[in-house]
DNA sequence: TAGATTGTTAATCGATTAACAATC
DNA sequence: TAGATTGTTAATCGATTAACAATC
């Protein structure tokens, strides 16, 4: 199958989805060490993963490599940022001001490639009228309001679990696409929102799971 | 195949293990509201999976449920729980006491469930010495020295990108078994230790991703 | 008992990988 | 040209699901 016509079919798998940002990653780094050039035996050996896989992976966009050669480091990492939609920038808001919160408000790498949290809300009255970072934090009930009047891409939930359903009813009710979760809740959204969650618990889990597992074998 | 045979290959698929933490916290839900029965068709339903496949991972580790009945709640709680490892506490350390660092400091429920950060360490003069939630922030020159001394199940590392690798040596050299990764790298360890990644920037980008999706479409 | 739901098997589906013709 | 490596196909592998006998 073609990359055309394999984009026909439902969406790229979420397999592909995860690796393309490690790939974008790991090229950036070739990039800044001056590497003009890398295979897809290269790429696999430094992110354990096939040779196949990657190139699987990439035609699914197209092809980027030149056989006999393989891949252009700076072309490969341009196409690669293209397709993740860093060639624009994105509006955000983060509800939930606590420590979480602001340390993401903090992280500046998130404005360098272009996402940009624009209004910060939080329940707590103490909180409201600071400035954190970019923006002054602003009361939770001016939420509504605020994402009528400002196109917003992304919503942030950064509070504690119990109102964090409430908080993603308010995004979703004013279109607000994409919703990245770090309270500890499974949230419940229409099919077309696209959720990231983002759960630590989950992660230390996993950890400690697999830091068990010899105990469940025989 | 049985759960004893199953156990016997490799490891549990890490799709199992991803599930297993989303089980539990919403057995936690089900529990707070005093329901005390749920069958796989009803988990399967709030959870978005098939009903085959939480038995199936419920299969794994063995026969919780009942014919005709479904699952006691506060059974598959407990079962999943030590399942997970929470029947016993975690030490960690972390590394890196920045926004995120100190988040994750302050952050009540990892200690909750066990998880807790014995000692914190930054490379910053004017941290040192200060307090933060549990510990004095000691300089990371006596991380190997604490390590020798202190067996840690966890090493948390929320360090700026070119240092983590370092950080990250100096935890596997003294043999700690799992690492927690905030920073934007891709370390490289031995096959036996054991890694989460917390990449940020990565889940932002698969949401980029989704959301310019319909782009690359014909 | 009749109804419900498990745990497990077998069928299906999708993702990964090996192999190779194409070609730089 | 000879060597290297792509993009893609076909084969393999593993994960998910549907179906059902067992049984509470």
């Amino acid at each position: 199958m073609s990359s055309r016509e394999r984009r026909k079919d439902g969406g790229i798998p979420s397999g592909v989805v995860t690796r393309l940002p490690i790939y974008l990653r790991y090229l950036t780094e070739l990039r800044d060490q001056g590497v003009g050039r890398v295979s897809s035996a290269q790429l696999g050996e430094a992110l354990s993963f096939t040779a196949a896989q990657i190139r699987s992976d990439l035609s699914y966009f197209g092809s980027f490599g030149q056989q006999g050669y393989g891949y252009d480091v700076d072309e490969l990492l341009m196409h690669i940022s293209r397709i993740l939609g860093l060639n624009r920038t994105y509006a955000m808001v983060l509800v939930g001001a606590g420590n979480l919160g602001k340390a993401l408000a903090s992280y500046e790498n998130f404005r360098k490639r272009g996402f940009e949290i624009r209004a910060i809300f939080d329940v707590d009255e103490i909180l409201v009228g600071n400035y954190h970072a970019c923006c002054v934090i602003q009361p939770v009930e001016e939420l509504d309001q605020y994402l009528k009047e400002n196109p917003t891409d992304i919503g942030i939930i950064a509070t504690p679990g119990h109102v964090s359903q409430d908080i993603c009813d308010v995004l979703v009710a004013n279109n607000v696409p994409c919703i990245w979760n770090f309270s500890p809740v499974h949230l419940q959204v229409p099919d077309e929102v696209i959720v990231e969650h983002i759960h630590l618990t989950d992660s230390l889990l996993r950890l400690s799971f697999r830091l068990n597992e010899q105990r469940h074998r025989d």
